[in-house]
DNA sequence: CCCGCCTTTGACCATTTGGTCAAGACGAGC
DNA sequence: GCTCGTCTTGACCAAATGGTCAAAGGCGGG
């Protein structure tokens, strides 16, 4: 039951405590990924959560603290889609397949990809540990597994890690840099999330396909 | 000589005032890069600078200003490399070779690509008119030219404007999550540079080249 | 209906921040 | 070495910002 080992020990017990942490994540994920850590201010967090400053101050000790929780949940939810990449599946499916489950999640949520981007682009302050933890180990592991498939000879001979890199740059992109998109496509809806997926397919597929 | 119908008139007069420019310059580089425009503070950057506060706003009227006078400057540098595409030139070349040289800029302007990030990160609040502007206009020019590679089935049959965007994304992606890759990859100097290089290279020269 | 606890907030505080100002330092031409 | 225009800065200001606190509001169990 106890489970204090962990450093973190989000427990909301009321029903009333969990929804108000969960609306001023929700808000500090908007502020957050809009204007970056040091560019977002309480005030603009409180008002779009509906609370007052005081009041966030409640619920969390402060500003870096809400802002640590955020990363918390985000880095997890960031990763599942590579640990879903399985090393028994088809190779060239497997990649191409998490490259699309990627861009689908710039879809999805370019706020968690923006307030990511964020803190990588400023230099991680807060999340460096994590990056050389967790990250580096998931991605070691995956580049393992696609070092397999091409010794195999199941896929083209590249280089693992920049797969990977090239993969979140070129999903990723959708949504960082979202108002450059659609400054140059002017697309109507998300159109050009669709072409995006084209691309990729095609782009991944004809790089994985071994020569032979 | 008087060519005051531009807005712009940035005219350093005397050898002590296009110096103190330079460097509030690449001072407000630096720190703007680092922290985005509304994390980064004129006590930062005058400290960067080796000048007093007040001594910034001798030469600039605010701190607006001296960001403004930063994107002017970076967004010709920054689209240089594309302008240099030549539709006369052996199609599959010309566009690795674009693709090369932003992978080039990535390593000697880390700073320009994280400033340009943070921006459009955020929303592109200060340069939104150049983006639907001269950047559309030159990302449609050459997205022709490439279609009409395309026509003459002197490259495969892709999208000309995802080509671009993944371009900017997989080269861009070195100097913005640099601190990432490094985390990752762990590299001695920067070899994985090099390494990243042969990845591209051979990324680009795949997709383009014709089935057949 | 009342008690005690969870929740909420107006008022307040210290610090930071963008920006001003007036006075002093400096330097080139005479 | 004097003068005038350029350059530099310490002191200052008003607004914004992260955070505190005491008091009030609300709500469930007895």
């Amino acid at each position: 039951m106890e489970s204090r080992l962990h450093k973190k020990a989000p427990k909301p017990r009321t029903r009333i405590q969990k929804k108000n942490t969960e609306t001023i994540l929700d808000a500090a994920l908007e502020v957050f990924a809009q204007h970056g850590f040091r560019g977002a201010t309480l005030d603009q967090i409180a008002k779009a959560a509906g609370l007052s400053k005081p009041n966030l101050l409640y619920y969390f000790p402060s500003k870096v603290a809400i802002h640590r929780a955020l990363m918390d949940v985000l880095l997890k939810t960031w990763l599942d889609p590579l640990r879903e990449m399985d090393a028994n599946g088809d190779p060239v499916e497997e990649i191409v397949a998490y490259a699309l489950r990627k861009l689908e999640m710039s879809r999805e949520m370019p706020r968690e990809s923006r307030l990511f981007a964020n803190e990588i682009v400023q230099g991680a302050p807060n999340i460096y540990d994590k990056i050389e933890g967790e990250l580096k180990d998931l991605v070691d592991e995956k580049a393992r597994v696609i070092s397999g498939w091409i010794a195999q000879s199941s896929i083209a001979d590249i280089d693992p890690y920049h797969l990977i890199f090239s993969i979140w740059a070129t999903t990723q992109h959708y949504a960082d840099f979202d108002v450059q998109i659609r400054g140059i496509l002017r697309p109507e809806e998300d159109t050009h999330f669709d072409t995006a997926r084209v691309f990729l397919d095609q782009l991944y597929r004809r790089i994985l396909t071994p020569l032979n």
